[in-house]
DNA sequence: CTATATATTGTTATTTGTACATTAAGTATT
DNA sequence: AATACTTAATGTACAAATAACAATATATAG
């Protein structure tokens, strides 16, 4: 047994209560939903478990929290790792701590197995990006188990990550409409009008109409239209644009101004 | 030194490294932002420091998680130790995870003075709800150390608790205009046009039209004009108005269904 | 009856959203 | 050279939401 903290709102002190040393503390874990746009689909990176048991499953990339570093470094750690990408905007969007997480026994089997460890309870930072990736298998041998997904055909996952990739896929709309700016971290530096709404289709999963996404466009302002046309395409080829950072900062601190 | 479960997205597996015991495993709380309106403005709900010894100060009420609770449950608890108030929809909006946010030596020596423990890093969940409270002094003298005060004269704040609660209230902006339910939560059952206009004014620190505010107030569709009136005001009284449960939920099911 | 305080209400102009179909510009085929 | 095929680009009309703006109504207090 141990003392466990507890703060009082009393007298702005600390209690102390008793714990089970059993149980161990709640570890801390970042998990992250890595969003990319493959064979046209919305897809998420998820890591294959295939140690020699009888779990089968899939499972975010995580890692529990290093003694030094910020739940955000984290998240940039498990990102470079998994994808090698960095400068990737990453958002956090929600924690998840219910002790029932880890009471599925196949998981939980499939996880002391792997690690020798007791497994106790872990609550878990969950962070979103939307990773600049556009071939299925990743080229570097080390991550040759982790597979892009579509969001829409999730194999069976560990623990709560189904629920997690879900409140990812409706956080990054809402991420979207609030910066546009990580649509045009995600895009190439030129791109095509269909492009960039094909991109829209498949985060918010909905159709936009032709000409009302390019009214749209226009109306931003931060989307400028260069010289530039496509190659090589057997039809009329369509002009590149690209994001201008200047006008985009522009106009994003007139709007947080208010 | 004892193993540290870092798991690997190379198979899915868990690695492990050592660490030194000397720094406690991350704990993780539960801090809430409570707020609510009194005297005409947005105010939180902070504790005071005053054990006998140096450190002055507020605190947000929180608490370290207990072993079988869930983050939301936590979140209740502390509402309900802090406030004695129960069923006011809270909503986690952020984590702050960062090492340093325990490395002031003035808060962390009231901290372990206070606690008798020796205090590592502390990962804490910020909850965010507005409380049905209209009188600055809490009923209950439990909590005479708590104090409603304006969250724009703050005092001096432990930890990294100021940057919370600048979070909390750009959060709870978001949130109301996501589901502005909760602002009806938190007025009573019968109110005026403008106790809820000075509501939105107070949570939006701006000022909003009156006859833009009546016109978008008719247009929810969800609050209705009762035939009861306002009594004993030195100038034409108010009419009352209520919400309307059902009719909320029909407009907001339609909007969710895309 | 008058002063005072707050409640209530409507119009116009502007902006934004939505529905909808044709022409343009390339390559491929014959 | 003509035609088929594919995708790119564009405008208009109506509806809805937003924003700016001031006069009248109704209660109490004196």
């Amino acid at each position: 047994m141990c003392l466990y903290l507890c703060p009082s709102l009393e007298d702005g002190t600390m209690k102390t209560q008793k714990i089970n040393t059993e149980i161990l503390y709640p570890h801390v874990s970042v998990d992250c939903v890595l969003l990319s746009i493959v064979d046209d689909k919305l897809c998420v990176l998820l890591a294959e478990l295939t140690r020699e048991n009888d779990v089968k499953g899939f499972k975010l990339p995580g890692s529990l929290i290093y003694e030094t570093e910020d739940l955000d470094q984290a998240a940039s750690r498990i990102l470079k790792e998994s994808t090698g990408l960095t400068r990737i905007p990453l958002k956090q969007f929600k924690s998840f701590g219910d002790p029932a997480r880890t009471t599925n026994k196949d998981d939980v089997h499939w996880l002391e197995n792997a690690s020798k460890l007791k497994v106790g309870r872990i609550v878990t930072v969950a962070y979103l990006a939307l990773c600049k990736v556009r071939k299925r298998q990743n080229t570097n041998e080390k991550y040759n188990t982790a597979h892009w997904m579509p969001v829409d055909e999730l194999p069976r996952l560990l623990f709560d990550h189904e629920h997690i990739i879900k409140a990812a896929v409706q956080e990054i709309r809402r991420w979207v409409d609030r910066e546009p700016k990580i649509v045009f971290d995600y895009l190439p530096a030129k791109f095509t009008a269909t492009e960039l709404r094909r991109t829209y289709e498949l985060i918010y999963n909905k159709k936009f109409d032709v000409r009302n996404f390019h009214k749209k466009m226009n109306s931003f302002g931060y989307i400028v239209a260069t010289d530039e046309m496509e190659e090589g395409v057997p039809h009329r080829s369509a002009r590149f644009y690209s994001f201008d950072k200047v006008k985009y900062k522009k106009i994003y601190a007139k709007l947080s101004n208010n």
